[in-house]
DNA sequence: GTTGCAATATCTTTCGAAACTTTTAGAATA
DNA sequence: TATTCTAAAAGTTTCGAAAGATATTGCAAC
């Protein structure tokens, strides 16, 4: 018998304190009905979310190099499985490949900003209209239930608000997707969400530079919530537009 | 000395008649200037090239299972960088991923055709105008020069035209490419690519149950290009639009 | 000093095998 | 025959190490 006792005995580590301690969870515990739609994945198909949930909140900075050794220890996961998800990242436009030199994280700048904003402004109009003309009681529903847990955290205080940054992360991505979820277009979902994604790196960008906080959001989203489950379309896609583009502007300040 | 000599050799299979064979070509051979904007990568990005390419082809057809024990026989590849590849086409939509049942091609419908249609539609028409508009001699005559290219191959007759259709594919796309490659929008051109790829795939589709063959493309194209580079924008990009629209439409009579 | 070259160190890329899952096949039971 | 359970087979996912590049350091020559 051979004595290279520990030649791959594939161990996790326990955990480090990253908040999700979904580890052996493989997909269903082998009863449990097939979970509609979620499909849950593989371990490294959530590295693929976390990783880009890291990118997007600034823990990597722009232009950082994203290097295995360092991916390794933080995410407790092999080289294959990094490269794997990082290999998607690229696709998505959050990271950039160069032969031989590894992966960055993609850079910002104000002309990219100005048109992932256009774009998604233009996706998501045309998505909330589809929605808003095909939704029904379900689609209603769950948007004023997204929108009263959103409004939860919004009329928080700001030091509050700010602890509580990630919930409202969520919540407001889930808002918006509730909006445009009767959306028959599939495509038009799939791009929709890859430019929400981009500006979502944006808007964390604003969020670190900004002290102030004019807070006007809680009512817009109000105010887009009831043009939506009034049906009026004009007076929804107008009000989402203005308020994704007044987002936007006041990021393009501090990015100077 | 140890006797394991052959444990990690990493030696290529010479080739596998599958005509591109570039693979020792690290990237610049150490000299040769940086080469603008091409970035030739590693093996693992021609790999995701040639994939795409197999099921644009349809070498495997829509729903196949894409199995890791014939790939890595196919493409003379390791496990791992195939699975990198794939990834990236999980993301632009040419491949689904189910947990522990591995990637797939992902399907066709005519559904997901009219979508693909209609968005390649806007993005090329936007991304055509955006050109004109900013388009200088160099632009001007790359048109002119693949349009050229493209034809050559149209006016053939119908038999020599199907033995090139390879080729075809190639000076089609970059005709189009030309087009719009003067569009200062980098999503814009992205999310244009993206789509352009993924109708590729149906117009394969289509050459394959098509025999007859109406062959008005040659004077369509020639149509689009004179308007272009007249600097017409209206005729432009309504010439494209039906150009594109009446592809799609015929083949979604072969769909059924 | 600084320029050029070689040696070293660091990091990336690729690979196949081990661990794990799902599917298939077969046997036992009703 | 139909059904359920078990065992083997087939396939997927993950990992670390070897091979290959790139960046850094050290040293000499000018």
């Amino acid at each position: 018998m051979r004595e290279s006792e520990t030649l791959h005995t594939r161990e996790r580590i326990p955990d480090r304190g990253s908040g999700s301690l979904n580890f052996q969870l493989k997909k269903t515990p082998r009863n449990a009905e097939p979970r509609d739609e979620d499909a849950w994945l593989s371990s490294g198909q959530d590295l693929l979310a976390r990783l880009r949930a890291d990118i997007v909140k600034h823990t990597f900075a722009p232009e950082t190099k994203l290097k295995f050794s360092d991916l390794t220890e933080r995410y407790g996961l092999g080289i294959g499985t990094l490269r794997e998800a990082l290999s998607q990242l690229v696709s998505e436009g959050f990271v950039t490949l160069e032969a031989g030199k590894g992966f960055r994280v993609a850079p910002v700048s104000r002309r990219d900003l100005a048109e992932v904003t256009e774009h998604y402004i233009a996706f998501e109009k045309r998505a909330l209209a589809q929605s808003i003309a095909a939704g029904d009681d379900e689609w209603e529903t769950r948007i004023v239930a997204s929108f009263h847990s959103l409004s939860i955290i919004e009329d928080l205080s700001w030091a509050e608000r700010m602890r509580r940054h990630g919930d409202w992360v969520d919540r407001h991505r889930r808002f918006h997707e509730a909006l445009v979820a009767a959306c028959a277009d599939r495509w038009l979902l799939r791009l929709r969400s890859l430019m929400f994604y981009q500006l979502e790196r944006y808007r964390f960008l604003s969020k670190m530079n900004r002290e102030k906080s004019p807070t006007r959001k809680g009512t817009e989203h109000r105010a887009i919530m009831e043009a939506t489950v009034g049906r009026d379309v004009q007076k929804a896609t107008a009000l989402l537009e203005r308020h994704v583009r007044e987002t936007s502007e006041s990021i393009l300040g501090t990015l100077a």
